[in-house]
This record gives structure tokens, sequence and C-alpha cells, in this order.
RNA sequence: GCCCGCGUGGUGGAAUGGUAGACACAGGGGACUUAAAAUCCCUAGCCGCACGGCGUGCCGGUUCGAGUCCGGCCGCGGGCACCA
């Protein structure tokens, strides 16, 4: 039997010759530059899946690579393991969520050693040891003695049946999707970070952030929202239920005259007031609070609303009343919490105006059709120029941005307004009334209030003795851990027993693993030599919260001395990478709901029992869809090498890559392919370490690899790196070069490699002859005099179309290049003696004649 | 609903505003083999005998030249603050 690749044998030799001698281990090495490459951490559901496996080998690519190119490369692994599936499966299996968690650890791991990633395992941790969770709350507290964090009220969802706090995505359909209860809004006293008073910064830092995702940073900024607008009161004609007037804030003041109605979020302190003398609006503010807590289903709703009855004044005209409505879609968070409309130049008011009768008056109108608002709102940009109806700031044409700047400059000189700066992100809410997750450490005692717990007692441990036989927070219900005595007085007290927002854990871990076992939450001379993460790599769903969030940690920790201050920005470089995608399988309950099915599970079409899928769409990969590919299995089958070969080669990393089999199976080809070459080479060329290459054909395609394979590992073009590695293994086999030839560009070949396939790479130089460890080996250099090119092909084009081409001398002068131009058979031919109208030469690159 | 992306052969994709389809998968043809598997070689956007024409989701624009830039649509995906 010929000996062929195996890669389980391959894989477990190497990855235990790198442990032996200790390559991955980071070392704080002043005499070299550092480089810190990370990827975000996963949650550990137990099993790794392909977006795993995509993202650690593009991780992998980078540390690899950095470290041939002679850095000092951080490269961690730890687990975001506090969260909601792990109370969810102590619910489901009477298993205790740490029992639950430290179990899929241990599995993921041993799935992550198989991969062979070039990780330091000596600095792994779970956010839910209390070694790192204990400093997460000496975190919490000098954030709260620096006014960092605070209490107030916020609403969440209630399972009035279950009694207990919903997530949003345990809502289904405005019910509870245990119970099926309808969800209610309640309000809770909550812990909150300030992260609005870094709002500004947080905007304007965005544009330092050059090697961020252009993308990232403008969905951040968005979010944080800034405008700017007027507040100014409506008066009620008459007093009522103690208010005699409504604050509103509006970004287009510049629209006062077409206002048709006041509305209030059904929060509103005026709409709770008249609550409680009205049946009707009760009824109706109750309604509203169904909908549910997210943005997204306050925004889909139908917009409803309910005229109270009340009345204000126009502030420019006493003797104009406007209504004041109750309506769906306002929100309580942002501005005032009350609006006034203008149906004409708001699709959303026009729609609100036409369902329930109220006025629709323009004012302004397009200088090019100036028709009054009939069926679609006229909402221009607000850089045109539009014509203006009477405007009260007296303005004939401008565009909108000149309308609200002189609304604004008119309302503060007239006293009844005042220009604001708004913004739309609102403070973070880090409450969780949960037992999985890092423990808030402070106490509320009777007489002392609220009394942050001692350093000296951090950490606060969950309770290990906690049952998930009934819902609710196990911590609300544990009288030997939540009973305390007060830290300041003694006197009994009870703990918090709201735990953080599993984003908290998140939002400093890559400080954390500069020094993962100090005794403070970290080590400011570690953290001044690997601070900041150079190459950050992560999902683009993560592109707003975990990284704003991460942003503001990052800030506050240099505020209370835990980071130097140039890392307030962590991050210096962002790549974000798609997901991997499937078809999702699935078949119908009796209900008409839907049942999913593994793809291992379905063939041709079919499960097991003949019974037919319908193939929805491919999508993110998701343990609740089950449309996940095993990369275990694939490991087993092809090795760890294949698995990672695929997902970077084909598609571009930023994009989603759909996971297909004969994908997989085409990369072991490849792999087997040059593992052969290296078999059938090593006896041939036995004794032969030299890099020299006498082949100037192979010698030249080799340094061309070496380029453009650098280029693409330095640019996230992994893919095609991949491509030119596949050229030059074609190269290096059709080559009719000297065994000893062929053989020193197969070397080079499996350096280039090696990033990607680390271990085969290591098989091929040893069995060629290499010594040491590739992944010590410094970085293959390519000859400049091999890049050279003498000539060029132009390719000459005809009113634009590729008509023929030009073999000339790269360096040749325009005016030469024009004469063989116009010399050129298909040139003559379209010419057939005419003069062209222009003769466009593009010296290196192209040639246009145009007719 | 709002914000942000993406859309190229049968498939994944390549392409500083300059030869559209590199590289690969699946396909077709061939070699080797008693046969098959494996492997190797050749072929290939679509229409057309060919000259040639048409082609990067759709419509329009800028340009000597547009997959690439601009405007408007359509479709798909991500996020929307308690999934991580």
């Amino acid at each position: 039997m010929s000996p062929r690749y195996d890669a389980a044998a391959i894989e477990a030799k190497w990855q235990d010759a790198w442990d032996a001698a200790g390559v991955f281990t980071a070392r704080h090495d002043a005499g070299r530059p550092k480089y810190y490459v990370l990827e975000m951490f996963p949650y550990p559901s137990g099993n790794l899946h392909m977006g795993h496996v995509r993202n650690y080998a593009m991780g992998d690519v980078v540390a690899r690579y950095k470290a041939a190119r002679g850095f000092s490369v951080l490269h961690p692994m730890g687990w975001d393991a506090f969260g909601l599936p792990a109370e969810n499966a102590a619910m489901e299996r009477k298993i205790h969520p740490g029992a639950w968690t430290y179990d899929n650890i241990a599995n993921m791991k041993a799935q992550f050693r198989s991969l062979g990633l070039s990780l330091d395992w000596s600095r792994e941790f779970a956010t839910c040891d209390p070694d790192y969770y204990g400093q997460q709350q000496a975190l919490f507290l000098d954030f709260l003695e620096r006014g960092l964090v605070y209490r107030k009220n916020a609403v969440v969802n209630w399972d009035p049946v279950d009694m207990t706090v919903l997530a949003n995505e345990q809502v289904e359909n405005g019910r509870g999707w245990r119970s099926g209860a309808l969800v209610e809004r309640r309000e809770l006293t909550q812990w909150f970070f300030r992260i609005s008073d870094f709002s500004d910064e947080l905007l304007a830092a965005l544009d330092t952030l050059g090697n961020w995702p252009e993308k990232v940073r403008t969905m951040q900024a968005n979010w944080i929202g800034k405008s700017q607008g007027l507040r100014f009161s409506f008066d009620l004609t008459a007093p009522a239920v103690g208010h005699d007037s409504v604050e509103v804030f509006t970004t287009r003041p510049d629209t006062l005259m077409g206002a048709s109605f006041v509305g209030l979020s059904p929060d509103h302190p005026l709409a709770r007031a008249l609550e409680a003398g009205s049946p009707e609006i009760a009824a109706f503010c109750a309604e509203c609070r169904r909908i549910g807590t997210s943005e997204e289903a306050l925004e889909t709703a139908e917009k409803k609303g309910m005229d109270t009855g009340l009345r204000v004044r126009h502030p420019l005209d006493p003797s104009w009343e406007l209504p004041v409505w109750i309506a769906n879609f306002i929100l309580m968070d942002y501005g005032t919490g009350a609006i006034f409309a203008c149906p004409a130049h708001d699709q959303r008011d026009l729609d609100f105006a036409r369902k329930y009768g109220l006025p629709v008056i323009d004012t302004f109108l397009s200088l090019d059709n100036p028709a009054p608002v009939a069926a679609t709102a006229f909402v221009p940009p607000k850089t045109e120029k539009v014509r203006w109806i009477d405007h009260f700031a007296g303005l004939d044409v401008a565009t909108g941005e000149e309308a609200v700047a002189a609304t604004i400059a008119s309302a503060e000189a007239d006293g009844w307004g005042r220009g604001v700066t708004q913004y739309r992100l609102r403070d973070w809410g880090l409450s969780r009334q949960r037992y999985w997750g890092c423990p808030i450490p402070v106490v509320h005692c009777e007489s002392c209030g609220v009394v942050p717990e001692k350093k000296e007692n951090l950490p606060v441990r969950l309770p290990e003795d906690v049952s998930f036989d009934r819902p609710g927070n196990p911590l609300d219900r544990h009288p030997t851990w939540r009973d305390v005595a007060c830290p300041k007085c003694g006197a009994p007290a009870r703990r918090e027993t709201d735990t953080m927002d599993t984003f908290v854990d998140s939002s400093w871990y890559f400080a954390r693993f500069t020094s993962p076992h100090a005794a403070t939450p970290t080590d400011p001379a570690e953290a001044d030599y690997w601070m900041n993460v150079d190459q950050y790599i992560g999902g683009i769903e993560h592109a707003i919260l975990h990284l704003l969030y991460s942003r503001f940690f990052a800030r506050a920790m240099v505020l209370t001395g835990h980071l130097p201050e140039r890392a307030k920005e962590p991050f210096d470089a962002l790549f974000t990478q798609g997901m991997v995608t499937h078809e999702i399988y699935q078949t119908r309950d009796p209900n008409g709901r839907p049942v999913y099915h593994l793809p291992v599970d379905v063939t041709d079409g079919k499960l097991a029992d003949g019974t037919a899928v319908e193939v929805v769409p491919s999508a993110k990969m998701s343990k609740s869809k089950k449309n996940v590919v095993d990369p275990v299995r694939i490991v087993s089958t092809f090795g760890a090498d294949t698995a990672r070969w695929f997902m970077l080669s084909d598609s571009p990393p930023e994009r989603d890559v759909e996971w297909t089999d004969a994908g997989a199976e085409a990369a072991h080809k490849h792999l087997s392919r040059i593992w052969r070459m290296a078999d059938e080479l090593a006896p041939k060329a036995a004794g032969s370490a030299t890099d020299e290459i006498s082949d100037m054909d192979l010698a030249r395609t080799v340094a061309r690899t070496i380029r453009d394979v650098t280029d693409g590992i330095e640019s996230f073009a992994f893919n095609t790196s991949v491509a030119k590695l596949y050229t030059l293994a074609a190269a290096i086999q059709k080559s009719a070069a000297p065994p000893t030839d062929r053989a020193a560009a197969l070397r080079t070949l499996v350096r280039l490699m090696a990033p990607m396939t680390p271990h085969l790479a290591e098989e091929v130089w040893a069995m060629l002859g290499g010594t040491g460890l590739v992944a010590e080996l410094p970085w293959p250099k390519a000859d400049p005099a091999l890049l050279v090119e003498d000539t060029v092909t132009l390719p000459i084009q005809i009113n634009g179309k590729r008509r023929s081409e030009l073999v000339v001398a790269k360096d040749l002068a325009p005016a030469e290049v024009e004469k063989l131009a116009l010399a050129d058979q298909a040139v003559q031919r379209a010419l057939s003696g005419a003069t062209p109208k222009k003769l466009i030469v593009v010296p290196g690159r192209i040639i246009n004649v145009v007719l």
C-alpha cells in the first residue's frame, strides 16, 4: 500500500512538538516589537461550530505570520462563560449552570486543541471563574467611586405567570416563551453605567480608528445618534393633573408651522397622570406597554394613538390650539418623551394624521414640483433647497439645514426655546435578575443605604447550593447568601441580588489577558507592554454593542488607573469576518410551527423516515435553527488543516461563506497532493537544503508567490493568498526543473502555507530535510531581482472594448506605444483609413482608441 | 419600521476606474486500470457554424473606459440596547 497523507497522525505529532518547545507562550520582551492579536472569545456552548473555525483560523494566520515577521506575539484564548443558556440547561436537565459550563469548556478546549491554533493557553480564563469576576467586581467598585455607575428605574419584560424577567429573545409575539403569558412591562430599580456621559467623545474618537471598517464606524456613529435640535414647551390651555405645559424636543423646529398635534409616549409623566383619572387612557397605555421593550417591536407595531382631550397653544400663535395625543410609537427614552408631529414632512406622522383625521399643513414645497403633500410626505434631504411658506424666521428659499439653524437662532432670540444637542445613546443598564452572572458587589442596608462591599471581601462568590426548579432568580430566595451584615454599620442587611449583564464580562477581557493572574484587574507594566490589541477579529454582529461597550470600559479603566491613557481606544485595528451560513431544513408540527433538522439528518431533501423537508435559504449557522455542521466531524474525517484551509479559501474573509461538503473534500485533495509531491521528491532531493533555485521560471514564480501571498495576508485577503498558493503548487508539479529545485520551491510553498495549514507545513518541511520548526522560522523573503518584469502586455481597446493586445518593453515611451497601437491589425481594420478621434495610452496599463 | 452591508458563470469567488470570470468546486472529454476507486492531462460565461453579439440583480447617469463612482429601485443578510 502506498503511503498517504495521514492528517490525524501528523497533526497530533506537531501539536505535541509545539507544546514541548513552548513556541506559543507570549513573552514580555522589551527588546522586540509586540503584536497582540485577539479573536472574540467564544461562548462555551459545548461545541465548536464552523463560525469559530473560521474566526480562529483567521486569527491564527495573523498570529503565525506576525511571529514569523519577528514580533513577540500575544494570542490568548478564554471563555465568555456567563449567560442564559446555562440557566436554561439547569432548568431543563437539573444540572448546575457552573457544572454545565465547565463541562462545556473542557469539551470545547479539546476541540480547540485539535485545530492546532497558536494559542497561549497559559493565559486562559473563563469569565465565570471567581478570580475573573472578583476583579470585575473590583472594577465595578472603582467605577462606583468615580461616579461612573448609578441606579435608576427602568422597564423590563415581566412574565406574570413565571414571575420572572424575560430577555427580549424570550419574548415571542408579545408572550413569554415558556408560559405563553402576555408579557408586561415592569419598572425596577436597576444599575446603569454612565456611558452617555461619553457620547460625544465616543463619537469623535471614531475618526481616529482608521483601521476599523468604515461600516462599523458608521453604525456606531448612528447608534450614538448626535443631533441638534430645539427644546421648547407647549402650554396647556388649562392646567391638568399637575401639569401646565408639555416640553418637546425636535430636530425639525423649522417645520413648527406644520404642527398638527402634540404626541406623548405612553410612559410620559403626563400620560401616566392622566391614566389615574381615565380608564380609557389607562387601558390604551396598558395595551401600548404590552408591545414589549425592544425598539424593533415598537417600530413595527401598528401605529396607534388616543386623543387625551387636552389642548395646547402653539408657541408662535396663542390663538392656535393643538390636540394632545398619546401614541405608541413615541419613545420615552429619547428626547423628552414628547413630540410635535408635522405630517407634511414625516411619513410616520402623515400615516398617523390620515388615520385619525388630523390636519396636514405644508411648510415648504419642492422647487421643481411645488405640489402640496398628498399620500406621501415630502421629506427631501436636509441639504436640498426648498421654498418655505410664510416662515417665521423670514426664510424664502433655503435648505433644511439652514432653516433648522435659523429657527433655533430665532427661538433663542425670542426666548421661547433653546437649541440643544441630543444623543440617541442611552446609559447602559447592567442589572440582570439572574443567577448565572457576576454578582454586583453591594449591600442594601436600611440605615446606610447602598453600601459597597469591601475590596478585601471580593470576590462576592455565587452560592453553589441553588435550585432551578422554580423560575426567577435563585439569589432572591437564598437567605444565607442574601442576608448579610452591613459592611459599614454591621446591622442586618441584604446583598444586591442582581448580577451583571454579560456584556460587562466581555468589555475588559482583552485587558485581563495581559496579566490574567494578577491580584488587581490589570498589572500596569504588563498592560503597558501589551496594550493595545493590534488586531481584533470577530463577527459583524458585534459591530455596535460589544465594541461600543468595550470602548466605554477602556475609558473608564483609564480613569480608574487600570489602563494606560493610550489604551482608551483598545483596538487599533478591527476586522469583522463574515458568517458561516447553511441552508435551513424544517418540517412543521401539528400547530404549523417550524421544527428544525440538522443537515446530517437530511439526505436528498428527506429525513431518514422519508419525510420531505422545506429548504429555507441560507442563514447564519445557529443552534436554534439547527443549520450547523460539526467541525469535529470534519476534523476527524479530513484533519484540522483541511478545515482551516477550506475556511480560508474561496470566500473573502469579510463575506459570509456557505458551507459545502464538496469544498471541504477539494481542500483535502489539495493538501494530499502537496504531501504526495513531498513524498515523491524527498528521496530525489535528499541532502539538498539550499533555497537556491536554478530554474529561472520556477525561481520567478516562487518569488512572485512570496510577494502575493504576503500582500494577501497583510490585507486580509486570505482567499487570494490561497489562490496564489494553488498556482505555485501547480507550477512545482508541472515544472521540468531538477528535483532539488522543486524541493526547494516546495519548502518555500509550505512555509507560506504554514499560517493556514501549520501541521502539513511542519511535516513537509521535515520530509524535505528542513531543520527546526517552521513555527519558529522567519517569513520567506522574495529576491527583488526576480520580481522585475521587463515586458508588459497592453490590451488595446477600441471604443472601450478590448480588441487586441500589444507586448512591449515595460518602459517604452508612450509615443512609441501609440505608433505600435495604430499599426495593430485590429486597429487598422477598425479605422479603415480614418484618424482616431482620441488615443488614450495609460503607461503600463491600457490603450484605448476612440473612433 | 430605522441603521449598516451585500448582489459577478451551474457553484464559491478574482479583478489600484483600465483585458470581467484568476483560483477552485461541480460538469464534459481523454489517459492509466481486466474493472472501479484514486491519480494525471485537456476543456469550459451565454447566444451563434462563423464574422460577431450579449454579459457583473434592475433602471438611469458620470467617464475615452464602470463589477468598481453617483442617483433611484428590487432581493437577501446583520443590528435594533436582556441572545452572545
